[in-house]
DNA sequence: ATATTAATGGTCAGGAAAGGTCAAATGGCA
DNA sequence: TGCCATTTGACCTTTCCTGACCATTAATAT
């Protein structure tokens, strides 16, 4: 029952094969793979790397995909450098919009965080601002509407640096 | 209301798992969990650990819950230091309550800030999350409702340090 | 050159496997 | 008795995995 498995939690191939390139991702800038190997390689169908890819390799997450069908086909993913990353930080601000869950708002403050944008302390401060939990409003669309404009206005925040200001 | 760590006196089925569960936290800073199968373990509908979990393992208490839904889910308790569990955290919660307007969310803020307990940085982010151009909400009322939940979510958060974590 | 075929990767919907929510029923105690 | 904590179960949401079918690019035949 209580299993303390350490950092590698969980029993589902999704997280290995994250993990798998996650690992490989934290000695080069990126990882090249072609699709039917590498679905080969942890025994699934080949569209699984693609759902893999699609919930944990975003640019929420801090990492673009191209890739090239076709022979001699390949996946390519790149890690981003969110810090010193204007360009980067607007496209974060866009997949945000207007409306956003919980999970996604989370998964961009943990990569905010990963990539030393911002401390420990100041990542827990905005992902207890965006939570389900304090952020718990009568009907899920405006929960969702004003988590975008908190996080939005957190994320800004943190361009400008100069002396405090309530806005 | 009573901070009973064991009261032992348990002729509910609630109270076993939860000395179960802290008896392991006792042991080792986190414990992660299969919710059918304690469920299966203590006879009860699965519903029943989220009882447990939510009277008695939130973070007042000093615990951190993490869950993951689908194939290889699991629930995942974090027993976390408290660092600063001073009286002025209280206080300020307190003068909170259940419904601050923008002014005095900055007072506080600024309080905070000036009693070096948070960073200018840190004190922005803050001052961003509760600012009632971001927090615009409908009616007045649940606005200055939702900046109190922020507000006191954030403030709660810095007593901790351990680990990210949203919820 | 152009058309055809082979080799890749992409999409999407559905089913299964967790955990979450909520309100009604039950039980204990001041 | 009346309130509050506990227990239960029906129903919901999220996450994972699979397979059928689609789209694009390279290689090859005509």
């Amino acid at each position: 029952m209580a299993e303390n498995s350490n950092n590698n939690n969980s029993n589902n191939i999704s997280d290995v094969i994250e993990t798998y390139l996650k690992d490989i991702l934290g000695q080069q800038e990126l990882v090249q793979v072609k699709r039917s190997d590498l679905a080969e390689l942890f025994q699934v169908v080949p569209s699984q790397i693609n759902y893999v890819i699609n919930t944990r390799f975003n640019i929420q997450n801090g990492y673009v995909v191209e890739s090239k069908r076709g022979g001699g086909g390949y996946i390519q993913i790149t890690h981003v450098d969110l810090l010193n990353n204007d360009q980067v930080f607007d496209d974060l601000i866009d997949v945000i919009g207007d409306s956003i869950g919980q999970a996604n708002g989370q998964k961009i403050v943990q990569a905010l965080f990963d990539d030393e944008v911002i401390s420990q302390r100041e990542a827990n401060i905005m992902l207890s601002a965006i939570s389900k939990n304090t952020l718990r409003i009568a009907d899920k669309v405006s929960e969702n509407t004003v988590r975008a404009r908190v996080l939005t206005g957190m994320i800004n925040r943190l361009r400008y640096e100069e002396g405090l200001n309530g806005q």
